[in-house]
RNA sequence: GGCCCAGUGGCGCAGUUGGUUAGCGCGUCGCCCUGUCACGGCGAAGGUCGCGGGUUCGAGUCCCGUCUGGGUCGCCA
């Protein structure tokens, strides 16, 4: 139907009788002459319309009844445009076509927004009408290179003889944390499908089934309420691999990532550093920092160990300095009490430190300060004058959870975020367990202890014998890769070994009847020599994100749903007639009565 | 589930302390225009101000409720 994508004509192709098809990006009707964009998924080229150059002289009368977006084909000559024409900022700016005959292939009705790359457009609008929207520049550039990252990914993983593995999307309801999709079984009326919340003990089967090394680009389901990097089917690129260890992974998925990010012209240095687990919570509050700014949180409990300020005898104190957060307004260091209140927290201590070094009097906390702690205050936590200091105080967890959120808040307010940079870290070494009994109070012993990963997660070599001995604090062989904050990819060394397996279930407090019921089917594969083995999995959705620069995954994702769950464009979910209720066995009772409600059900 | 923000012609927005006929830009439609490129000129159509209730002589504006969207905490790897 074409002989050129209408993106690709230039100076040398002067001359050439061309025919392109594509849609009227743009139409300037000037009576004798029309110029238009014809916009095509290369680019666009200006076609020019003249009377009396045409075949035909009702073609004229035509082409003025040409609107935006009619699907169009033409045919024409490409010429060099005369001097002065010329249009250096576009790529085909140099040429134009001259058009002879032209067919309109289809019509556009008036557009609910204009296909624009320079037009704003609400979100809800765009997502209606999608099919328009992808016909923009932006989204249009997201779905390409989002394809181009799945083939980096592939690349890579095909040169190292990963299997391609697509695991199903009808399977069983495990308790793997999130509540499940359902969906209902005809054929078995009261028994139900979920979707997959991820293809975890899928792809652990396919270790036991020796394929060694499996990848999927997986879609993923959870039934979860939704945030801007959130949504109830998301993609994976999931991974795993018999016979490795951590490092093994480690080195795979770093190569993984330097083929992606060479996608934007990025060098991602490696090996990329790693940092335990312990010290993301220590230095800077979170288990995925971002490091693209320094600032880092100091704990004070010692400090304050002998403190008369009530607020401060607590199992925790810490402390994050604004750099020249003296100068802030009442107003604002108000602000940052509110700030801290929409977070949970009953506030946020803060302490000014005057142009001569010494703790300023402004403010609520510096007057329950004994002389000495206001003494040493500065230097303790490395402020510097005209600098603020922000406390929090409570459990080790909960402060931190405050001061690391501060910490970020703190560089985006003061212009410290660099939005160009990259940082990558690995962290490692995660716990094993968390309780279960998240109260203030530290209860450990008879406490309820959950993964903190998931079930079948390798405690590390040092706590492979012990782990029982002191939950709280076993250590796993568990690493997430983090990007500018975000977690983009975690994975584990699996168990391999029946009585580890055993034994973590037994700190799980999952009897052997229990852990059959849920997972028996993995357990009983674990009887047949399953190898060491151990993989990780990429939020695919959030790397095409970064990738793109774009702040919502939305932008990455073809038909996105919003935070309802909720399809604007097809209107999804939608109500279903009675006759597919009677079918789909919706409503049919369950065989047996459940003895005890559905243990984790939620 | 909690909190914050928004909802005004097709799209993006303005609308003052509550006051007469709700504006602007783009788009759409009609006419004109032979070198534009986010073309230009003239003219026109298009609005239950998300929905329901209340206060008031009078509500886009104030109050209550509700729906939708976005963000955030909870939740969720």
């Amino acid at each position: 139907m074409r002989s050129h994508p209408a993106g690709t004509l230039r100076a040398e192709h002067a001359g050439q009788s061309v025919t392109l098809a594509g849609w009227v990006a743009r139409r300037r009707d000037h009576g004798g002459v029309i110029f238009v964009d014809l916009r095509d998924a290369s680019g666009s080229a200006q076609v020019v319309f003249r009377e009396g150059e045409m075949a035909r002289p009702e073609f004229a009368q035509r082409a003025h009844r040409l609107r935006s977006e009619f699907c169009v084909q033409v045919t024409g000559e490409v010429v060099v445009r005369p001097e002065g024409n010329e249009n250096p900022e576009l790529p085909t700016g140099a040429v134009e076509v001259t058009v002879t005959d032209f067919t309109v292939l289809s019509e556009s009705a008036p557009l609910p927004f204009p296909v624009d790359e320079h037009a704003e457009v609400g979100e809800e609008t765009r997502l209606r009408h999608r099919y328009l929207d992808l016909r923009r520049s932006g989204p249009a550039a997201a779905m390409r290179l989002r394809s181009s990252v799945n083939k980096a990914a592939r690349a890579v993983l095909d040169a190292r003889e990963f299997v391609e593995v697509e695991t199903p999307t009808l399977t069983r309801s495990t308790p793997e944390g999130a509540r499940d999709f359902l969906v209902p079984a005809r054929l078995r009326p009261g028994n139900w499908y979920a979707l997959p919340q991820s293809p975890q003990l899928f792809k652990q089967l396919l270790m036991v089934g020796g394929l060694e090394r499996y990848y999927q680009i997986a879609r993923c389901y959870r039934d979860e309420d939704f945030r801007a990097d959130r949504q109830p089917e998301f993609t994976q690129l999931d991974i795993e691999m018999s016979f490795v260890e951590q490092d093994d992974v480690i080195e795979l998925a770093e190569a993984i990532l330097a083929a992606l990010w060479e996608l934007i012209g990025y060098e991602i240095p490696r090996p990329i550093a790693r940092m335990t687990y312990a010290e993301a919570m220590r230095r800077f509050g979170s288990d995925k920092p971002d490091l693209r700014f320094g600032i880092e949180l100091t704990e004070m409990t010692e400090y304050f160990a002998d403190t008369q300020f009530r607020v401060f005898q607590n199992p925790y104190v810490g402390a994050v300095v604004m750099p020249g957060g003296a100068s802030q307004a009442r107003r604002a260091l108000d602000a940052w009490q509110d700030w801290a209140k929409q977070r949970g927290a009953r506030g946020l201590a803060y302490v000014l430190i005057g142009e001569d070094g010494t703790v300023d009097e402004r403010g609520p906390v510096v007057k329950n300060l004994s002389e000495a702690e206001r003494e040493g205050l500065a230097k303790a936590v490395g402020a510097a004058p005209g600098d603020c200091i922000f406390f929090a105080a409570g459990s080790a967890k909960d402060a931190r959870a405050l001061l690391g959120a501060a910490r970020g808040e703190i560089a985006r307010r003061t212009g410290l975020l660099d939005e160009s940079a990259w940082s990558f870290v690995w962290i490692v070494d995660a716990p094993m367990f968390e309780s279960t009994a998240e109260t203030d109070d530290v209860a450990v012993g008879s406490g309820q202890w959950t993964a903190l990963h998931h079930a079948f997660t390798s405690p590390t070599a040092e706590w492979i014998d012990t782990f029982e001995s002191d939950p709280g604090n076993a250590l796993a062989y568990a690493y997430d890769i983090v990007c500018n904050g975000n977690e983009i990819g975690g994975g584990s060394i699996r168990i391999h070994r029946a009585d580890v397996q055993k034994r973590v279930f037994e700190i799980m407090g999952l009897g052997e009847e229990e852990a059959q019921e849920k997972f028996g089917f993995l357990l009983d594969a674990f009887a047949f020599g399953p190898p060491p083995h151990g993989g990780i999995a990429f939020g695919w959705d959030r790397i095409t994100a970064l990738l793109a620069g774009v702040d919502s995954i939305r932008e990455v994702i073809a038909f996105p749903k919003t935070g309802g769950g909720y399809d604007p464009l097809t209107a999804a979910p939608a109500a279903i007639t009675p006759e597919q209720r009677r079918e789909a066995g919706v409503d049919a009772k369950p065989a047996r009565p459940a003895a005890a409600p559905a243990p984790d059900a939620r």
